[in-house]
DNA sequence: AGGTATATAGTCATCTTCGACTAGTTTATA
DNA sequence: TATAAACTAGTCGAAGATGACTATATACCT
């Protein structure tokens, strides 16, 4: 059931991943992600780097091997995982795989406070979105095809990406789907909306709730 | 193009909306939110409310109008929206939903390393996935009908629930067909991945990246 | 009358995260 | 050959987010 991580940052399951493979510096770690295109779902920044791997030395699943000087560059310190590590981060990833956790995204938030804006400029906003979505996928799409082929993977080491153009895909459909609603006054009466936004109007509320927080 | 927002958890969004409305003070938002389910779709948590409010006000996109006391209660302050306040939260109101923002998934990390499982378990854990996800939607689902003819809701006021929904009924179907391609060795031999853990085996690496960071 | 569970209304210290900055090295180029 | 650009490899301070904690009031039960 998710017990508190001592470590919680993704960015800390791909340090594992990696020196799971063998040992390497954190910049290698930078590079190879890279090349691999997991940069794309797991968020990569120095910063976060360095601080994620002290933390995981700190907690032992991790641990510093050697240090080598390469010129007057400064110092690369070599990890490697330690025993703790590596049961860590199989048990990591199972929960991943198998319990789904409620993400919270902009787009949502947004949603929640559309009343916000009177019914013909969220219509314009939302088609604007269809379009940028369409240039999206398609770039996903095609870049996709790209790699695979031109790298000959196995989609296994790519199934992150399909997934990823998969949530954008269902997005857009939704949202063309939302803007006809709209328009067709399935969400409720346009007039309705409207009065929400006349002269100094106040958005009205609606109750309904249960649930619990902090 | 989303020049870097002075206050920039959603919270604080919803934190503007609602004194767009009318005064108040934070914890009867905190009330309304939870009366309203805007607390399934904005991440809300007190310590973090407070910590919002005291930056909007810092921002001048708030300000606190008068502080009541009720019996031995701490004082309660409650504020109201400025005009640059109003006007931030419509130009992030229309960002939000004009423009696709790229967000990381906890599931997406998990698919990053999934080689790092063998197949047999990687289904496995898929399959519980899936039961899960059943469950879930069909909760939502239900729901979600409920509380619209509950309360009499017109869907606009609902409309980032069925937003969510869509994309969990998204996932399940995407992870159905996935259990079953990989079964299928679909995503590659299932002998070479199993190949992956044999005797301390090393993950394989693959190439194929651009893109800038940091 | 006493106890307890729940709602009200927050504060605080800690931990994380990130943007901005530093600085040497190699490669391209005019 | 000077010099700019891009790559390599990080450090650091400040802001942000959150869990744990405090404290009163009131409703509920026995």
């Amino acid at each position: 059931m998710a017990s508190k991580r001592k470590v919680a940052n993704p960015l800390a399951l791909a340090v594992m991943a990696l020196l799971y493979e063998r040992p390497m510096h954190p910049y290698e770690m930078v590079t190879l992600m890279r090349e691999r295109g997991k940069h794309e779902s797991v968020r990569l920044r120095y910063s976060s780097l360095y601080s994620v791997v002290s933390a995981l030395e700190r907690e032992g699943l991790i641990v510093a091997r050697e240090t080598v000087r390469d010129g007057r560059r400064p110092v690369r310190t070599i990890y490697e995982i330690t025993g703790a590590g590596r049961e860590e981060f199989l048990t990591w990833l199972r929960e991943l795989l198998r319990e789904p956790v409620k993400e919270y995204t902009q787009f949502a938030a947004g949603l929640s406070f559309l009343p916000g804006l009177p019914p013909e400029e969220a219509v314009a906003l939302l088609e604007e979105r269809v379009r940028r979505l369409e240039e999206e996928t398609g770039e996903m799409r095609s870049r996709l095809d790209t790699v695979a082929e031109q790298f000959n993977l196995p989609r296994l080491f790519l199934v992150e990406s399909e997934h990823e153009l998969m949530l954008r895909e269902a997005e857009l459909g939704w949202v063309r789907l939302l803007v006809k609603e709209i328009a067709a006054g399935g969400l409720g009466s346009l007039s309705e909306w409207r009065s929400l936004h006349s002269e100094r109007g106040q958005m009205r509320s609606a109750g309904g709730g249960e649930e619990k927080d902090v």
